[in-house]
DNA sequence: CCAACCGGGCTCTGCCATAGGT
DNA sequence: ACCTATGGCAGAGCCCGGTTGG
């Protein structure tokens, strides 16, 4: 406790020096960008890398390293920034500690998303405000920064992102929803209103085109079944949706349907791991001797079998098939796909010292959840040994 | 009482390209 | 010429347990 003000009183001394040495640099950095291009019209010859037109502020680069910041990622990523005359680290740093971040946190936020230190007091405060509108703390607020600091400080403008939070509520979209999208897809709300409604717009079109008859409700729906639609582009989202229309030879009402169930769920796949997906599970199961119906079946009752990587899903289905299980077993309970290759070679193991009948006693033992699956295993081990 | 059904929780950034402003 | 703001991309699953129905 003792040690905070302790700490504060330097930072705040500090600060002021800082403040100092930036105001008389100044002048000279005012001078330099001439002093450098008339060197360089004198060697016009030169091979040697242009010496950058406005130097780095030294002042600035010693606060950061101070501060424990990665200069070297900062310049990788936004060199402008470190060529300003007037930054706010400092502040910046300030703000985000009172908000409850700590040293190393501020130092990699910076490091991450160096724009950072561009924005006032002033402005943090006001998006601070503005994201506390859906969050109930500060602590959550500072995980998501400390995690994804390009979130919440790429856009500068707090009406824009004011705007769109009455937007994104104006869908329907509940408190809850709006925590969830806002945790899990921060980017959303740094995206501009226009990409938003663009989105939305596109979504709503798309259930008029299939004929259905409540668009909002259509789009408030894939969207809260999908937190990361709003993060991608119509183009991307319109594609996987003709590929799955495509694949499963699926009628408009049939598509209107499946996109409001957990089909939602993958349409943020990337285009192409999608089609790669979709081509190497179509060609596994065939191989297995599955006929198209079932490939069709397995999608539709369980979409997210396309988010898996196509050589993780085929040796998952080696392995289950290796263990005993038939393919029919598996379209039927596609669930038995949930849980990694891992827990399924440890209970297809653990039930085969049993001499488990799948044929006899079918699969479902394999989803249980972990306590459940032991439980049970207990009860089989038990009830050999009379 | 048991297994099956079903939905929900966690969670997704960090980089690049470019239009547009100064 | 340089910078900021913004759009877009690739990447790639696992687990739990409340409720229901026989």
């Amino acid at each position: 406790m003792a040690s905070i003000p302790g700490f504060r009183a330097l930072f705040h001394l500090h600060r002021s020096l800082t403040f100092q040495c930036s105001f008389q640099r100044v002048p000279v950095q005012l001078m330099s960008p001439g002093f450098v291009r008339r060197l360089c019209t004198v060697t016009p010859t030169n091979t040697e890398p242009k010496p950058a037109a406005t130097p780095e502020n030294e002042s600035l680069l010693e606060n950061l390293n101070l501060m424990g910041v990665d200069v070297k990622m900062v310049r990788q990523r936004q060199p402008g920034v470190l060529r300003k005359t007037f930054t706010n680290e400092n502040g910046l740093a300030q703000f985000l500690q009172s908000k409850g971040a700590n040293h190393s946190m501020i130092a990699s936020v910076i490091s991450r998303y160096p724009r950072a230190i561009t924005r006032s007091v002033e402005h943090l405060d006001q998006r601070w405000n503005l994201w506390r509108n859906i969050f109930q703390s500060d602590e959550e607020i500072v995980t998501i920064l400390n995690r994804s600091p390009e979130s919440f400080f790429r856009s500068s403008d707090n009406e824009k992102l004011e705007r769109n939070i009455a937007f994104l509520t104006s869908l329907g979209l509940n408190s809850k929803d709006l925590h969830r999208l806002l945790t899990t897809a921060p980017r959303t709300f740094s995206n501009s209103l226009e990409l938003n409604k663009q989105m939305v717009e596109f979504l709503e079109n798309i259930c008029v085109e299939l004929g259905g008859r409540s668009p909002e409700q259509f789009a408030k729906d894939v969207i809260s079944r999908n937190l990361y639609i709003l993060i991608r582009s119509t183009k991307r989202v319109k594609a996987n949706i003709n590929s799955l229309k495509a694949f499963l030879k699926l009628s408009n009402s049939e598509l209107l349907g499946l996109l409001q169930g957990p089909v939602a769920d993958i349409l943020d796949l990337s285009n192409e791991y999608l089609k790669k997906n979709f081509n190497s599970l179509q060609q596994k199961m065939i191989l297995f001797g599955c006929r198209r119906s079932d490939i069709k079946k397995l999608i539709i009752s369980y979409p997210v079998v396309l988010y898996t990587g196509s050589d993780t899903l085929s040796s998952k289905l080696d392995c289950l098939v290796n263990g005993g299980i038939t393919m029919k077993q598996i379209v039927d309970k596609p669930k038995v796909l949930d849980y990694s290759i891992q827990n399924i070679t440890t209970r297809l193991e653990k039930l085969e010292s049993i001499g488990y009948d799948f044929q006899k006693n079918g699969i479902g033992i394999l989803n249980y959840s972990q306590k459940r699956f032991d439980a049970k295993m207990e009860k089989l081990s038990a009830s050999l040994e009379w």
